[in-house]
DNA sequence: CCTACCGATCGGTAGG
DNA sequence: CCTACCGATCGGTAGG
């Protein structure tokens, strides 16, 4: 976790239309601007990491100002709700997990799908099970707590992200190394790749590289 | 669902230090006594559904109890505590899935390992999707929310449960038709079976038999 | 971003 | 299983 125990000396706001004793307009940080968007983003990953260890709801926004040195009242002031918090999580996640698997097929000539599978499974583990990595899991696994517009709007970005498995999966179905529908593997292989949050532990040494690798030898023929 | 639409009338509160109208202490079940374990159970089918739908933590007890027609206080003279009731959804739906998987494999020779996963599968699916089943996709998604002893508990049954897989992918990797490891083989499965729960639609007229189908043939070779 | 606070909800209980 | 209620927590806000 990368929340700052000792947070960057707030300033304290200055309310409108009434005296304050500093200084009026934004106070001039005399060198480093550490904490322009650098709260806001100290307050994503705390709840990011809150939410997965804990769950969204046994988390309370008192949990998250405090794993940041915020008091109580005051991660309203970045975000207007707990629900926006947690869609901003899922939306970095997303757009994170796009970008990541967009960057691993750049390396892979179109006509090697087995070359392009195996980097959209390996990326997907790293978007998973990655040091760091909260923002997904936390979508996965707390998507009933978004209202209905949240939800829609992060389906596009479901959408997206799931769009680059079909042409490979459909190459791989030609090839005559995947034998089920292309739909349902999908469906399947995500989901077989999806669970892995449940049971994977960093710490008992096994390796993003051997996952895929299993992965590979279950989901896809030789022949 | 089963939850009774309309409840068994629950008399309007006699409001304190008043006469209620009718007979103290309990009421005499003419002859049937049809209500013994039925209230007990009727709570555990109304808050496996309500869990799985909305969740455990945005279930209030309250919502259970009105789901089978009892008042805010009362679910409490069946379950010591929302926990316990929890666990006791989850335990029965383990048990369940234990016996359904168990009947499944009667009919299959050990010998026939394709006929076994198939069965398997397919049993798994049943457990998952099948109407009226919400017991077991509420442990699957609720996990989280019971105590250390409660998780430790239901652990044994889950070990009991995929026990049952590990001879049958052992024969299916010997004969060739599984390629992966076998451990990583079984916790990839699951995965790829248990995910279904967050996108199978019952009403879009899917089968689970050509889910089966699907998950065999992305799952194993031919040979 | 802090202080001080509110209103609502919720799990749970005593007593019958 | 109902009645009446409590204590705690929580999301959120006004005002500075």
């Amino acid at each position: 976790m990368t929340a700052a125990v000792l947070p960057a000396e707030p300033e304290p706001p200055t309310p409108a239309g009434q005296l304050s004793k500093r200084p009026r307009g934004r106070p001039r940080k005399t060198e480093d601007e550490r904490d322009d968007g650098n709260r806001r983003q100290a307050l994503l990953s705390a709840a990011a990491h809150l939410f997965r260890v804990q769950g969204f709801d046994a988390t309370s926004t008192r949990d998250i100002a405090a794993a940041v040195g915020m008091h109580s009242g005051s991660p309203f002031y970045h975000f207007k709700s707990k629900d926006a918090l947690l869609y901003a999580v899922m939306e970095e996640g997303m757009h994170a997990a796009i970008a990541r698997q967009a960057k691993a097929l750049l390396g892979a000539a179109p006509d090697q799908p087995l070359v392009q599978i195996r980097r959209l499974i390996r990326a997907h583990f790293d978007t998973l099970l990655g040091p760091g990595n909260d923002f997904v899991p936390v979508m996965l696994y707390e998507h009933r707590s978004l209202n209905a517009r949240q939800r829609a709007a992060l389906a596009k970005l479901q959408v997206d992200y799931e769009a680059a498995w079909t042409p490979v999966l459909e190459a791989l179905h030609a090839s005559g190394h995947l034998r089920a529908p292309v739909k349902l593997s999908r469906l399947l292989i995500l989901g077989a790749l999806n669970w892995s949050v449940q049971w994977f532990d960093r710490k008992k040494g096994a390796s993003l590289d051997g996952l895929t690798d299993a992965a590979m030898a279950l989901f896809l023929k030789e022949c």
